[in-house]
Order: structure tokens, then sequence, then C-alpha cells
DNA sequence: CCGACGGGGGCAAATGGTTGCCGCCGACCG
DNA sequence: CGGTCGGCGGCAACCATTTGCCCCCGTCGG
């Protein structure tokens, strides 16, 4: 961006051989020069990187990944852009990206197996290596994408693929215990998409909680994993007797918290309700929700970094899933039974 | 994703020449074929795809784009992914790319005027075009991206550069009517980062409007454009006298509304508030935010047209700003002076 | 019957890097 | 003093695709 003065003649940027003739050299070695640190004398190497410099050389990253596919291109597929779950993950899958010097493309699912699919085909010949954050996919889709690129799941678990998920069934476990401390003896699990590997982890985890604990446990669901699923979900929650319920995650607890609300329940006095994920925003709707957090920052670091490794090393060895701790966060919105 | 039965030799794929020897043609014959209708023979080209097809062909995008750089590739940069203003941008952005045929890369900035430069240094090579929305960046510095690649901007005006804008001063105005009509006279507009070009715009707007309609206005700020900026932003309310305020966006907005209420200020009776941009969200908050609705989805839609026609055909002529119109939409965070 | 024309296909160069291999040359060792 | 070795740089092949140019051949008009 101009700091080496605009040399206009802007269409065409310098290329090796531009700088390789300029600094009286082979382009090969100006190519190792970049590339190669050690195999070109350290003068050498000074005198082309100066000239390049001054010639505003960028190395061509279409160019570089043509003999080998190296592109310095990763990239991660999650549901829905709109979701707050993916705030975190996505800055942090960048910041890891970034700091090992790869580019991370995000691409938006829509909450749709077919634009995932499709995503996936126009995306993987580009890319390095994929995060597919909560997939809608198939596990035999899953294993396809894996078998052309180094691929890492997020919340799922599939065979021979390397996945990153928490600790689903804990982090339900305290939720229910919490619940149970309140008072509370008749619970309802607000289902996410079926489609969902987290969601049949989670409402499992819910049921045998429950069963531990001596508590009646009832599932409503599906919903979309939104706030208008949350409404939806409202409703159909009027109907039960339950005093508490804990949603598949915050999107759908805080719409399902808001459509109560209007239709005059109050909460938590009448109506406890936990989340999960601790999305940004869960805690500031009204009530702070209470939720089991999910460690998302660390998510999507984690996700990348088992990506790189795939892709310093492919020993297809690894596959035991990364489990990232879970832990209840008590707000407001959860409260001793009436 | 294996309609075309794996065949298991997974690393490398097919290219061209294994097409073109399948087929008995030569290379160049199968490139033509499909990128060149018309040039070969209907009945070669549909052999050779065919033949393709059964070898499960794919153009690799990476060679494609050597040549002459067409990576089908397009960038949109927006400050804040998690600014639910870029929401209906981002999709609409997205869904006219890949009608096009293009993949859109979507880069967070981070609102910060080095990430964005960053960003681009690293996406600027890839892409064929670039989407700024809403950049943080000096005019001469987004001349410079210009100068590269095909560019748009939204909300700002560069002089040379397409770009994508509201009507700001006829938002701002109807704002200003709508909070003179129900008998406001003292002001405040909250404002947003210095760098933003919109902030210029509507404060410049408010100010004159104000001007015409005998209304006390003043100026406060700036906040950063986040529900922290407005909470910030109600702790510097409350010393003012206005019984009226109209922020910079509708996150500005929220934020602020939410630190009046923890202050005790009750909202629309002592304090009427409008918003700017209608993003997801402030239909549903508490009170519904007054807003100045600007035409999210068009607004992603037109940028990523005005790109493809640069494209299309390169003449620098057009550079009017395409204006989007903006209307108010009257919902419970303002009311009667009190 | 010959020449012009044009449809359809092939050859090879070009795109911008990377990399295996080779060769030069200076240094060091025997 | 000759042989060997290693550091350093160059040559050229390679990656997958596009495209300018040419050629072959069939057709049609003069």
């Amino acid at each position: 961006m101009g700091e080496t003065g605009d040399t206009g003649n802007s269409r065409t940027r310098p290329t090796i051989y531009d700088v390789a003739k300029a600094a009286g050299v082979a382009p090969s070695t100006v190519s190792r020069a970049f590339s190669r640190p050690g195999r070109v004398n350290a003068e050498t190497a000074d005198r082309i990187r100066r000239v390049a410099h001054e010639l505003g050389y960028r190395m061509n990253p279409i160019a570089r990944g043509l003999p080998d596919g190296r592109t310095a291109l990763l990239a991660i597929i999650v549901a829905d852009l709109t979701n707050p779950f993916f705030f975190e993950i996505i800055r942090s899958a960048e910041k890891t990206a970034i700091d090992s010097g790869y580019t991370l493309l995000v691409v938006d699912a829509h909450e749709s197996g077919e634009a995932e699919r499709l995503a996936l085909e126009r995306t993987l010949p580009l890319v390095e290596g994929v995060v597919l954050a909560t997939s809608r996919l198939s596990d035999s889709a899953i294993r396809a994408v894996a078998k052309q690129r180094p691929t890492v799941v997020m919340n799922r678990v599939v065979t021979d693929v390397a996945s990153v998920i928490t600790d689903n069934a804990r982090g339900m476990r305290r939720a229910v215990e919490h619940l149970a401390g309140l008072g509370h003896t008749r619970m309802t699990y607000l289902a996410g998409p079926e489609a969902s590997w987290a969601d049949g982890m989670r409402w499992r985890a819910f049921r045998e909680a429950s069963q531990e604990l001596g508590l009646k446990a009832r599932r409503l669901g599906p919903f979309a994993p939104t706030l208008a699923g949350g409404l939806s979900a409202a409703q159909a929650l009027t109907a039960h007797t339950a005093t508490a319920t804990v949603a598949y995650n915050d999107l759908l607890a805080i719409g399902a918290m808001r459509g109560l609300t209007r239709l005059g329940v109050e909460i938590p006095r009448e109506l406890s309700v936990v989340g999960f994920d601790n999305i940004f925003g869960s805690d500031f709707c009204t009530p702070p929700l209470t939720t089991v957090a999910a460690p998302l920052r660390h998510f999507g670091t984690f996700a990348v970094q088992r990506l790189l490794n795939q892709l310093r090393n492919p020993s297809p060895a690894l596959s035991v899933p990364a489990l990232l701790p879970a832990k209840l966060v008590e707000r407001g919105s959860t409260a001793r039974r009436a």
C-alpha cells in the first residue's frame, strides 16, 4: 500500500524474473532466497531481498500453489454465520491460521446440507485443509471430504476424521444437577436440528442424568437453533407441566425466553431455563441466561492447530477427538422451584 | 461427493490430459470443450464431457487462475463480523456472487485499519475483485487498492472508486422530523468511529436538519459502534438535558438503551432513542428500536453486481455512487416528549 | 478444376513459481 | 600437488490450464 512509492505501471506486478534480472541472478535463486533460508549465500539473499522490496515484489500465491498445491489457504465452513456461537470460534481460528502464515476462508452454509455440499465443492480444490463447524453432512460425506483434504470436524465425532468436541455429557450433567439442586423434578429438553450430532449427545446425556437423579425428563422438538425456533418452542412449552427446561443451545433458549415472556410466563419464577454454549449475548439478555459454557475461543484455535498438524505430518494416526471441558455458568434464568 | 463412485486413487485428481487421452483428443480440445462453447464440434464436446464425468474430472481452479488471474474469487472485507449490520449484506452478497459463478471470501478486519491492511495484502492477490464494507482505510489507501483490483466501497464515497451508499441525509432528516413531530426540541447525536465516513454524513445531516427545524443539536462521542460503546454513551448521555437522541447505528443505540435502563432512565418516557440501519435484532430488543432502515439485502447484492460489471467491462467510466433509499421504521423507543 | 474460405482440431508457448540435478570453484586434506 | 568435498548458483523440467497460431480438409464458387 504505497510505502514503496507507486511506480504507476499498475496492472502487472513484478515477478521473480524481474527481481532476478535486477539483482543479476537466476530466478531460481530469487525463489530460494525467499523460501529456502540458508540455502543461498547471506549477502546474495540480502541483495535480492532489497531489490525485491524496491521493486515492490509480492509472491503470486496462485503460481505458488500450482506445483504442489500449497496455497496457504484454509477454510472453515459454518452452519450459520449469524449465529453468535461461531463468532469467537471464527475469530480465534482466523488468528491461529494467520499466525501460522495461513489465510482462513469463512464460508456460510446457511444451515443447509445442500449449500454446504456446494460450498465444499467450490472451496475444497483451493484450500489445503478444512474445518467443518457443526456440519449437517452425513458421516460418509464427511469422510469423502476428509479423503480429499485434511479435515477437522467440530462438535461431532466421525470415524477416521479428526475432531474437536466439548464435553457435552459432563456439561449436561452439571446443568441437570444444578436444576435438581433447585428443587426441580419435571424437566423438558428443547431439541435442536435432527442432523445435529451434538443434539443427540445432549439429549442422551439429559435423559441419563435425569434418570440417575430420579427426575422426569421429556423432549420437545426438533426446533431450528435460532431465535425464531425458540419462539415456536415457547408455544409448545406452555403445554408442558415442567418447571425447568434445558435448550439445545443459547439461541434457542433466548428465543424461548422471549416467547414465554411474551406469553406471560415469568422467568425464572415460573420456569427455569438453561442454555448451551455461552454465546456472545447470553450474559446481557433478560434475564441473563444460565448456560453450559463451551470454551469457544479454544475451540477455533484447537481445530486449526489440529489441521496444521495434519498438514505438517500427513500420518493418519491420531484420531482421538480432542475433548474440551465444559462448565456451568449460573446466571439469572434459573431459580428455586416456586 | 461420490455420485461417480469413489475410484479410490484418492490423492491426485484427473487432469485434462487424462481426459484427453481417454477421449482421443488433444488437451487443448478438452479445455475448449468446457470453456469455449461452440468452438468445438458438438459431438466431440459431448463425448469429452461424458468421458470427463466418468473420470470424475474437476477443473483445477489454481491452474485455471495462473495464466490470466481468473480465480472466480471475490472478497468482502467487513469491519466487524459480529456486527449484525453485516449479516444480511454478507448473505445477499454471497448469493449474488454464487449465482454468477463466483465464490465470496468473507474477511473480518476487527474494526482495525491495520488488520484491514493486512487482510487486504493477503487476500488481494487471490481475488478478482473486492468489496470494502465500511472500510477504516484512508481514501488514498482505498484508491491504491482500487488500482490493483476492481473495487466497490460501501457506505462511503471515494473519488474514482465505485460505491454503494444509503441516503443518509434523507434518512436522518426523516428521523429528526419524526422527533420534532413528537415535540422534542433538544437532541443529541451519538457519534460513531471518527474514521467512519457515514458518521460524518449522519452528523452533518443531523445538524442541518435540526437547524432548519429550529432545534438544538449537540454531538457526543466518538463511541465504538458496539454494545459496549453504547454503554459508555449512556453514562455520557445522563449529563445532557436532551430529550431525544439519534445514534450512529443500531448497536450503539441498543447499547445506550441498555445502559440507560440500568441507570434508571425510562425509555421512551424520559428519552427517545433512534438508531440507524435496522439490523437483525433491533425489532426485538426492549423497547423495540425506532430506526432508519437501510436496505441491507440490496446493499450486498448491489455491491457485488457493480463489481461484476467492472469485471465484465473494465471501463473506468461509471463512478456515480449507487444511492439506495432509506426509510424510517417507527417502533417503541420514541415517544411524545413528556 | 482450382482457389478461397472456414470449421474443427492440434502444437506449443506462456503463466510464475519450485526443485532435482549438475557444475563451478575454493578450501582442505593427504 | 592432486583429489575430494561442500557451498552456492544456474539450467530446465514440472505443475494444469489457456490461447494464438497453424494446418488439414471439406465445401463451394468461379
